[in-house]
RNA sequence: GAUUCCGUAGCUCAGUCGGUAGAGCAUUACACUUUUAAUGUAGGGGUCCUGGGUUCGAGCCCCAGCGGAAUCACCA
């Protein structure tokens, strides 16, 4: 692969270091004793303790910028938390005659990128800016590839890198040099540990359950697929857990969850990614309303955590968590924003309500799927605040509880903020002989080419026929309520590896393209003069190349002198 | 999958009518012992995403492909 001019630099001074004996690498632990934070916000304590004449403070970070003053030199130094100043002048590091570890190693072989530790003590400059006086530094990494080089001004960044490619294909990059992204995931962290803190409190038993299943179910989505050598059979990756967790409540459990990855093998958008986490809970001898409330009140906590508040702002929107939520059931949303009342509808009416609306509808949706999508697309875009929906049409359910009291619906809830569903729950239904029928129903739907509809679990409706007691069920999409809480636009944000295309290999090593045979540098210039391959190489006119090879050799003033046309007919024959 | 826009130096971006490729930062050399987007001077650095086509001549025009973004579709 050919190295850019600064990559070749900084190889070079790599190797000028281990010539002086510098261990560019070295295996030694570094002793750390404050960061970056502590001195920045913490400047009277930390001054007490690594001032001048006291305690030696030892730090270590990234070089992030250099401000070179002739006989000393400024720099900025980035650790996990922060980023600190230091201040090296070179009469200090170097007491005596020999200058040579400020004049070469520091001024000549250190670059922005590398990761050096630092001992000194703290002081603040003229400026008034808190820093780190630097008594001596030790290399501890070198960097071979430069940064991009961001500056940043009063809070004020010039020159950010900003291509979503880079950032999401090198997330390590936009780590380093936007902080801000650093907080994001520690808030998703946070987010996380809120939930399971409060579910532990409630005695609730955080569980695993299988990922590869050899039925997919608890939700309707089209799933990938895997193939088990030993067994050969085919496996799933799971699209939700659901139905596991359920056979651990008939085993006895009352409360359990598991914050599990699932995978759908769906388009992707900002709001989609084929890898994503919920949150499951299941709870015995609870129901919906219950559920309800706890949702209310979890989430309320996540926001009171996070913002220590229960405001929340996302893009243009103030997004107000403090409870109780707003409660509108399915068909009075529908009214309420269409004007239209579906709730006795039979299919064939609804489908003609739904074309009136403008909502498209086909024939493999029954009736269930033509309420979703006119909810889906003349509701929830207009819920903003966190409102719950409840008590949906019995067809687009099939786990759920048949209503207590409305006939045709079952107790289901989900939680819609921001225009997103954030939390789907119900009364999980717990008669074997209608959960028998539901799947057989959702069979039918998958006669009719809904790719979606779910499978009949046999031994899942095994377990319920022993008996699961009444169960309140809660799915939480831990990506979507992620973006919310960080103000994230899209879920590529608020992951670390969102999935994206294979990234196309500009240029191929000489190894795996059948060019071995070809000395170093020429392999270089083959690739530069845009031939990576034997079969490229097969095609080329020797003389052309012969020719091409000499300019390049000029061009890129090569230390070598030019090989034969005989030697480059052998290349091509060979 | 559809439409629109984008792809130029390590990074952020200009590039006029089709006529030898530009800036800032980064980098290299020199100067500078409390600077902070440090500063001053001088230099180097390019497969203009890839492949075709039109043309005497293409970063620019045309076609195809690859990659990215936005909107829509799909997706509880």
């Amino acid at each position: 692969m050919a190295l850019s001019e600064q990559e070749i630099i900084r190889r070079e001074k790599l190797n000028e270091l281990i010539q002086m004996g510098i261990n560019p690498y070295p295996a030694e632990l570094y002793e750390i004793n404050c960061s970056s934070t502590f001195i920045q916000n913490e400047y009277e304590k930390a001054e007490e303790k690594f001032g001048q004449g006291k305690q030696e403070v030892s730090f270590a970070g990234r070089l992030m910028s250099i401000r070179d003053m002739g006989k000393a030199a400024f720099g900025v130094l980035q650790d996990s938390t922060g980023k600190i100043q230091i201040y090296i002048k070179r009469d200090e590091v170097c007491a005596g005659d020999d200058k040579t570890l400020y004049d070469v190693v520091w001024k000549k072989l250190t670059d922005i990128g590398d990761i050096i530790g630092v001992k000194g003590y703290v002081f603040k400059t003229k400026m008034g800016e808190p820093s780190i006086h630097v008594s001596s530094f030790h290399i501890l990494t070198k960097s071979l590839r430069p940064l991009p080089s961001v500056k940043e001004k009063d809070g004020e960044v010039y020159d950010a890198v900003i291509d979503p490619d880079l950032r999401y294909r090198q997330r390590y990059v936009d780590l380093i040099i936007n902080p801000q992204v650093k907080e994001t995931f520690r808030k998703r962290t946070q987010l996380v540990n809120t939930m399971r803190n409060y579910l532990n409190e409630k005695g609730y038993l955080e569980v695993e359950t299988p990922i590869l299943q050899p039925l997919y179910g608890g939700a309707a989505a089209r799933p990938f697929k895997t193939h088990h050598n030993t067994l050969d059979m085919t496996l799933y990756l799971r699209i939700a857990n659901e139905l596991y967790l359920k056979r651990l409540i008939v085993g006895g459990y009352d409360g359990v969850y598991e914050f599990s990855k699932d995978f759908r093998n769906e388009g992707m958008s900002r709001f989609h990614n084929p890898e994503f986490t919920q949150i499951e809970l299941y709870v015995a001898y609870k129901d919906y309303e219950w559920m309800m409330n706890l949702v209310e009140e979890m989430i309320e906590k996540v926001a009171l955590t996070l913002h220590g508040s229960t405001v929340v702002r996302v893009g243009e929107n103030e997004i107000d968590f403090k409870r109780p939520w707003k409660r509108f059931t399915m068909y009075e949303a529908i009214e309420h924003f269409t004007g239209v009342n579906i709730g006795d509808m039979d299919e064939d009416t609804m489908r003609k309500a739904a074309a009136a609306m403008g909502v498209e509808t086909d024939a493999t949706m029954g009736r269930g799927k033509i309420i979703d999508e006119i909810f889906g697309s003349k509701c929830e875009p207009h819920l903003i605040q966190p409102t719950f929906i409840t008590d949906y049409p019995v067809e687009m359910s099939p786990l759920a509880k048949k209503h207590r009291s409305k006939p045709g619906l079952v107790e289901r809830f989900e939680a819609i903020c921001n225009g997103k569903e954030i939390c789907n729950a119900f009364s999980e239904l717990n008669d074997p002989i209608d959960q028998r029928k539901r799947f057989e129903e959702q069979l039918e739907l998958g006669k009719r080419g809904d790719e979606e509809a779910m499978q009949l679990d046999e031994d899942f409706l095994r377990a319920i026929e022993y008996g699961m007691p009444p169960t309140a069920g809660l799915g939480i999409g831990i990506d979507r309520l992620s973006m919310i809480m960080t103000n994230s636009p899209s879920i590529q944000d608020v992951l670390f590896f969102p999935q994206m295309k294979p990234e196309t290999i500009d240029s191929q090593s000489a190894a795996d393209s059948g060019l071995t045979h070809i000395p170093s540098p020429w392999n270089d210039v083959l690739a530069r003069l845009g031939i990576t391959n034997r079969v490229q190489l097969k095609e080329v006119n020797p003389n052309k190349l012969f020719n091409d090879m000499g300019g390049m050799r000029k061009k890129l003033k090569l230390d070598v002198s030019m090989v034969s046309l005989d030697e480059v007919k052998k290349w091509i024959s060979e």
